[in-house]
DNA sequence: TTAATTTTCGACTTAATATTCGAAACATAA
DNA sequence: TTATGTTTCGAATATTAAGTCGAAAATTAA
């Protein structure tokens, strides 16, 4: 007896509602993220979050998951040319650099609201998190196939993805300035840092 | 009315508690570091934690103050060698890689815990703060006379100084493995990102 | 020994916030 | 139009953890 029509007005409301929650994080920080807040800033009342979801980790974990998919579809359709890994590499961490730079606060929720909820956002089980072990698992081998054609310095892999994580993260999450970094910037970064070694 | 050895004693009590702090925060994570937790691995009531410290953030901040007190007593000695900027950035950095690798829980604590808590830990009138900044200013400044040198890359130094510090925190924190990093592979690190530019 | 001082603590209070409840408003279809 | 299903919400409840209280235990000094 749902029409058409109220499955998607439904899910239009939940739109709504990951909208606000996006957006009290955003001005106000993950810990004045209340459901008072996110109810007063989608316009509904707080009980109504609860009938389209069933807690507010519910929410989060939607954003994970949309988040990473979104991550995971962006990059996929470049990571398949195993010919020239180090250019991939580059090529796959410019796109992600992008789709930062153009919402830079969904991205900051992505990459680092879970390192400050240590509840159960992090279980392995939810879909977000096969998302990202699929991209990590992505730039490791590329990693190691350029470190087998010499276009990477020879390290070991695990290691230098952590290296590699932490430098992204510093240039886009560290410091005050929130003014996204600029595409050159990042690919003279990553070329700098992990691309001067061996040959094309 | 209060002799020295009481003096001594509660100073040692002091100590006792912020050591069941940090461990508390070790095995359980930050959310669990509750009061409740802390007094039960001090063996103490909880009450009486609050008779040597009027909140959990002063156990925090105390905790804090003396880390980066350590922090800055250990590189002072090294960076006032301003001839050569490159080897004195990455001796300060060995210096403080090996402090982490000795200690890993507590730094973890310095390098994470002000992050989550978005309250007063963070206010800029707390000591550790101000060490903060003069490591912080004195790291910038040897990236300065570095570049003048051509030593390192040529880049705004803020920003080197991010993708630095992010580089930094990604190889001891990053990942599952909390085994600490060796110097050695540390170092190979430090030279193969920001050292093999220019000349000694 | 005993009075004063210091230290300890379990039980209570408070505060913040997530979650539930039950009734009302609204929409839809017969 | 009315009966049934859907959506909304303010008020009440539950939970968690910080912080307080007043009395008791331990220590010290006379």
């Amino acid at each position: 007896m749902i029409s058409d029509r109220q499955t998607k007005e439904r899910e239009f409301r939940k739109e709504q509602i990951i909208k606000a929650a996006l957006s009290v994080f955003k001005n106000n920080g993950i810990e004045k993220a209340t459901m008072d807040e996110i109810a007063k800033e989608a316009d509904f009342g707080k009980a109504t979050l609860y009938y389209y979801f069933s807690s507010k980790e519910e929410i989060f974990i939607e954003i994970l998951n949309r988040g990473w998919k979104m991550i995971w579809e962006s990059i996929e359709p470049v990571i398949h040319d195993r010919d020239k890994p180090k250019d991939t590499f580059i090529d796959a961490l410019n796109i992600i650099g992008s789709l930062v730079r153009n919402n830079q606060s969904l991205f900051e929720f992505l990459f680092t609201v879970p390192q400050k909820m240590p509840n159960s956002l992090n279980e392995d089980a939810h879909d977000w998190k096969g998302f990202q072990r699929k991209m990590y698992g992505v730039f490791q081998g590329l990693l190691e196939d350029g470190m087998a054609k010499n276009q990477f310095p020879q390290m070991r892999s695990d290691i230098l993805m952590r290296a590699i994580g932490g430098l992204f993260h510093g240039l886009f999450f560290l410091g005050n300035e929130k003014k996204p970094m600029s595409r050159q910037t990042m690919e003279e970064f990553i070329t700098t840092f992990i691309g001067n070694y061996g040959t094309t």
